[in-house]
DNA sequence: ACAATTATGGAATAACGTTCCATAGCCGTC
DNA sequence: GACGGCTATGGAACGTTATTCCATAATTGT
């Protein structure tokens, strides 16, 4: 009855009851970015989560760069596992880019660690699903790469700026619609000679749909790539 | 003769012979930037640079990130400062494009200081040259903020890669063709059923050409926005 | 049972951004 | 023309960070 029962054959597989390994460090990491952001993840609170000492995290992580690569991977992972038979290309796409985007949001971390990790795991992973979808679209070879890395550039930007509005407004100790409320205020206090553009959309800000939004962008790019010559 | 023929009239402006001033200390991180990339910059050596202490470099500016953004817009500004007349709107935006790229190439710093400083001045300058002209481009007024928005936030993507592109190299000490090659071939050796496309790409990742294909995103974007309907 | 390897965790290191504070330079006022 | 109150300076000190080091514990192969 007892749970050391078999303790020969499954000895190798409890060196301790709960050894350190790569994955739980990762999890215990996503954990941590997810509930105290970008700066709560440091060796020392993932060392204390972990009941180690930062040394020992080294022995399965080589930096702190490997280490949120890592974690914005698993992110990255489990947002594209869907398999997306069945729907049309731009279907598919629109899918994944919103499901990227839902990810980012909740996890906005994610949005800066994939900018710093330029041709890593998790970038070739989207990188990937959109090309499939390019190539499904019928986009000749020689213009492949470009549709599929316009699209994969712009997700990019649009994560890029969600992370660093959360960033912004978890430092200033605001939620989303304060933080809009602030940066609306501040573009309709421009210069009218010099900034009318800026001043004009500034009331938007304040209620727009960043989703919507996006999406829009995407299809922006897509209606590109449908048109016989971009010019 | 002398330089000091005049002291009472000038003595204000040169309490010492090289003053400290928010645009001194902005000029010298520049530099320090230029020459040593984003981790050259640190309070130690710029006051070492300045010939002063860290102390009063707080004087004149609140602390690194409003630095950075400020050495970023001055960037920006200078950049952006060509006034754009005579050519049309589509002319224009691909000219600030490809401005803005040529600028990040050459201080690619610049790149994660733009994506760091949401809805702040060097942002909001390019989201205002962008806006005018597709306000000439006569986009109706209720998607002129969308199509605005795709453009920066595409802008904004291939700058972040281009940042992270070069500190990667940089932290590695490789050159760009270095970097490049490196990336191509951890593509190329890639699992050919889950990776296909990415595998395909990798080899004119080698010696493609980064502005081109820059240009070819915008153009993409641009032609999504004169399509009657995006979709 | 004993060496060898694998893994651990706490202490030490170097560098960073930022704060603090004694003091120097400059200005307007008696 | 000396003096008191700002403006500005620069060096030391603080707390925190990623990373390295190393003694030692746990596990494995012989």
């Amino acid at each position: 009855m007892s749970r050391w029962g078999m303790v020969k054959k499954t000895r190798s597989s409890q060196r301790r009851e709960e050894a350190l390994s790569r994955d739980r460090i990762i999890e215990a990491s996503i954990a941590l970015l997810d509930h105290s952001g970008e700066s709560g993840l440091t060796f020392r609170t993932l060392s204390e989560r972990l009941a180690t000492g930062p040394g020992a995290l080294y022995w399965h992580i080589v930096n702190k760069s490997d280490l949120t690569t890592a974690a914005c991977d698993a992110i990255v992972a489990r947002t594209l596992e869907a398999p997306q038979v069945g729907a049309t290309p731009k279907a598919a796409i629109r899918t994944l880019a919103l499901g990227m985007f839902d990810a980012i949001d909740a996890h906005p971390w994610v949005g800066s660690a994939l900018t710093r990790a330029p041709g890593q795991a998790p970038m070739v992973r989207i990188l990937e699903g959109i090309g499939q979808q390019v190539r499904a679209l019928g986009v000749p070879g020689d213009a492949q790469w470009a549709a599929a890395s316009a699209l994969l550039n712009y997700i990019l930007g649009v994560s890029g700026q969600n992370a660093a509005n959360a960033q912004f407004a978890r430092a200033h100790d605001l939620d989303r619609s304060n933080f809009l409320e602030s940066v609306s205020t501040a573009w309709s206090q421009l210069d009218p000679d010099e900034y009318p553009f800026t001043r004009s959309v500034a009331g938007q800000l304040r209620a727009h749909d960043d989703r919507a939004d996006f999406l829009a962008g995407i299809d922006l790019i897509l209606s590109g790539i449908g048109s016989p010559l971009a010019q």
